[in-house]
DNA sequence: AAGTTAAGTGTTATATGATAACAGCTCGTT
DNA sequence: AACGAGCTGTTATCATATAACACTTAACTT
């Protein structure tokens, strides 16, 4: 198997239908329910491979069912996502966005194109390691990584 | 020279004078201007090793001056400050720590106590050798980085 | 020293992101 | 049918951050 470059165009009707199967199959297993809204929500954040925030989800939501959601809605649907390992939420963005695999519990390593919006998921385990052996050198115990590298990607860097 | 840990009790107003000592040097280094207001901010930035967020400084600014200071004017204070190094900011928990070596310009990575609190700033090259290389493999050109690990420290660990 | 200008600060209003509290619905179980 | 747990709706509010414009002060020019 090969992993997308989300900057390069693609089909991406592919990433997200194969996303919502994974969910289903994520929360069959854990006995947790992907509601329609909980799906909905989850389709939206996939929408393209740059973060989204929670208003803009709440926008589109509101269009599309006439009547006017509230902020509670979304952020109960996210909060679920995030806790079935479906999202990330990308803190230096306020954002969130699908996750590549969330067949294992990780943390998410994120390139982020200033330019683009793109974020690009790493799952790299040389900063893995890095971090855990410093955190250890002083009897930290990691419980939550943040690694969210701003920048230029390629194709940006190369139009500039 | 020793590092001190901040988790450690100590006397922690020679923190802060070394602080404002050192901005005062980075500053007229620089041609900036570290005028009152931004001194008083970046000291009370350093009252603690524990991130302040800018409503704290906002609130303690408007108890000491009487009137009551706006947002705009401590987060202007905080935009200089960041800019010369003087201070970073944790996007995880959206709030502002004094930079332990503003000398050479660097981002910061940290460790992060969810219980007291407090904020060790690392300058591990390792772990920012490992973020250069994924980024470099992928021809992402690196602006910021973002390094926040939540967890316990290790005082914190063993009282539990 | 007076005039000029750029940088800094004050002030009001508002944008943006997130949560608390409670009411009501839905659906499987009894 | 009655119950209870989990999910969603709704209102209100909190928390974080910035826009826009007015005023002041410091530094620079002549």
């Amino acid at each position: 198997m090969s992993a997308t470059d989300p900057h390069v165009p693609h089909d991406h009707t592919h990433c997200v239908s194969t996303a919502l199967v994974t969910a289903e199959e994520v929360c069959a297993r854990g006995g947790a329910r992907l509601t329609p809204l909980r799906k909905r929500v989850l389709e939206l954040v996939w929408q393209s491979h740059k973060p989204l925030g929670a208003y803009d989800i709440l926008e589109t939501l509101s269009r599309e069912d006439g009547r006017r959601a509230a902020p509670p809605t979304v952020y109960r649907a996210l909060d679920f996502l995030l806790e079935q390992g479906l999202v990330h939420r990308i803190a230096s963005l306020n954002a969130f966005i699908g996750c590549a695999h969330p067949e294992r519990a990780h943390e998410g390593q994120f390139l982020i194109c200033r330019n683009c919006r793109i974020a690009v998921e790493l799952d790299q385990p040389l900063i893995h390691r890095a971090i855990s052996d410093s955190a250890a050198d002083l009897g930290f115990a990691v419980e939550a990584e943040t690694v969210e590298i701003t920048g230029l990607c390629a194709r940006c860097k190369a139009a500039a």
